[in-house]
DNA sequence: TATTGTTATGATATAATATAACAATATCCG
DNA sequence: CGGATATTGTTATATTATATCATAACAATA
């Protein structure tokens, strides 16, 4: 990777992927395999697909890539994948998106938060206790009881702003 | 509105919706006036039938409505009003509904947050400084500049926990 | 009042996203 | 094995959203 002198080092460290699709891959066989569910080669496969990309990517877009190489292949099949691999925490949906896009940390739960960039289309997912606490707090105190939360911002990248 | 025990006092009052139609209705021809832009009969018209809903309801089903009484509306006339209101801060996307709900607050910008009710639907907006900041403060640290964002929990209301 | 630029709406078509329903296989487990 | 369960195949359809071009209303001048 490449260094910016007006590009935040922390964003540069946070947004590497890096060689990151079979260390992701081989989490989430172990995460499956302790679990006790089948990481079939389908999803494995959408798994990798969605690795990959690099990016949020849609529902579609992941299955004309599959489609390639799995003649067979409708959108039931990669929504199939998709809300299995999401269910198990190993993919994240974008809402705002309607994309998807691979967990940096899964096997523990994590109340995930993303920045996505206007421009480029990229996501980066933070590790944040803080507003998840802050949420529980304000769903406590009014007697709701919370199941799922999806904190999602937009703008522009520390790249993106450079232009 | 009757009054329960088991529900939280704190919810039943932020969640207290009352008669509130044309309250919002005239606050945002105020504010429209004051920026100078066009509150026309068809955004005024949208802005009634979200609120009528009195919880988030989606762009076809509000199309539903206006064409009772407005039969050349098709899915652009709905898309265009909402974008403005939305443009506006009239109304909020919920985005993991796809669906539009009034802001009870319009007129000075606020991050608003939404707990989501799986069970009955209806969504609570509430003001929040709190998760506001925290999401500028990880953003700045990382040289990212936000222009928008979107808080939503989902669960079950103190109401629909009795069942 | 004409001219003209701008904004808003009408109208048709189509794109993009997501699910229903049922059949066919594959896997698991006694 | 044989029956139950889980997964995938297949077709059709539902739901959400946008593109495009034409027309109408409005606003700002001249
Ligand atoms: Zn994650
Ligand atoms: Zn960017
Ligand atoms: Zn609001
Ligand atoms: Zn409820």
């Amino acid at each position: 990777m490449s260094v910016s002198k007006t590009i935040p080092v922390a964003w540069q460290r946070a947004h590497d992927h890096g060689q990151c699709i079979a260390p992701a891959i081989n989490a989430a066989a172990r995460i499956c395999e302790s679990r006790g569910i089948r990481l079939t080669p389908l999803r494995r496969r959408v798994l990798e697909l969605v690795w990959e990309n690099h990016k949020p990517v849609g529902a579609y877009g992941l299955l004309d890539e599959l489609k390639r190489e799995h003649s067979s292949a409708a959108p039931p099949t990669i929504y199939r994948a998709l809300d299995f691999l999401v269910e198990q925490g190993l993919v994240h949906r974008i809402q705002s998106l309607n994309a998807y896009v691979g967990c940096n940390d899964p096997g523990h739960s994590h109340k995930g938060m993303f920045l996505i960039c206007n421009d480029c289309g990229d996501a980066l997912e933070i590790e944040d206790k803080g507003v998840a606490n802050t949420i529980d707090r304000f769903a406590s105190r009014l007697g709701f009881l919370l199941t799922s939360q999806s904190v999602e911002a937009a703008g522009l990248c520390p790249g993106c702003q450079e232009a």
